[in-house]
DNA sequence: TCCTTTCATCGTAATTTTACGATAAAGAGT
DNA sequence: ACTCTTTATCGTAAAATTACGATGAAAGGA
């Protein structure tokens, strides 16, 4: 769904974002992941406190620590954010790295 | 959810990002539209071929009449593009003011 | 007026997501 | 070894999303 196509509106071999497959994957998940009320409300409790701990989420949101966590996940696996250990704790940060590649690509294609 | 609070790790209160419930729905709401494959690529023709019209994209995709319908409205809902009727037809563009709106604030709050 | 074209909407089945309690796992301290 | 703290995972019920065919609505031409 990614190559070169013909449509209706040149009549002939036309057109398509250049952007791989595997990084419009990405891209979605990315987008997907940050389609949730919830998990956007975490994603901004986490830039306004990077660093702090999975607790300190469920603390703030009025949301199960089970809910808490898979929704990190989602994150995590978005991109969004990335976690370290620190002893039986996990402590969370914006991933700006990923941040920063999501802000590109959405100005190069959109 | 959206006013000042305490947390742990402030231990008072403390920041949140500067965005008002309206706005972040909204943004939610943009998220939520292109965190679907096929939607995506329904943005991806649009951006290509702006102004074509609901059949083009039905020839494009591998997915039925209805369904491209639906998630047309999705996208038009969020912001995402803008559909002007010519004649039986509807003609969509992407709706760069929403776009650029779009990238401001992730640009902003992320 | 009657077609034809184009698109939206309705109803519905299948799939996915979400949220929760319960339970497991992993590290730190005693 | 035992316990406490913290987080992840499992199982599951409820809700939302997705996709489709069928039908309806709206505009233009014969």
């Amino acid at each position: 769904m990614n190559e070169t196509i013909a449509c209706a509106i040149c009549s002939e071999a036309c057109c398509t974002l250049d952007i791989d497959g595997e990084s419009q994957e990405r891209l979605v998940r990315m987008f997907k992941a940050l389609g949730s009320p919830v998990r956007f409300e975490i994603m901004k409790f986490l830039v306004t406190h990077p660093g702090c701990i999975t607790g300190d989420i469920v603390e703030y949101l009025p949301v199960a620590q089970a809910t808490v966590s898979q929704h990190l996940k989602v994150l995590r696996e978005a991109g969004w954010v990335a976690g370290t250990t620190d002893g039986p704790a996990r402590c969370y940060c914006p991933d700006s790295e990923n941040i920063a590649w999501f802000r590109e690509i959405v100005g190069e294609i959109l």
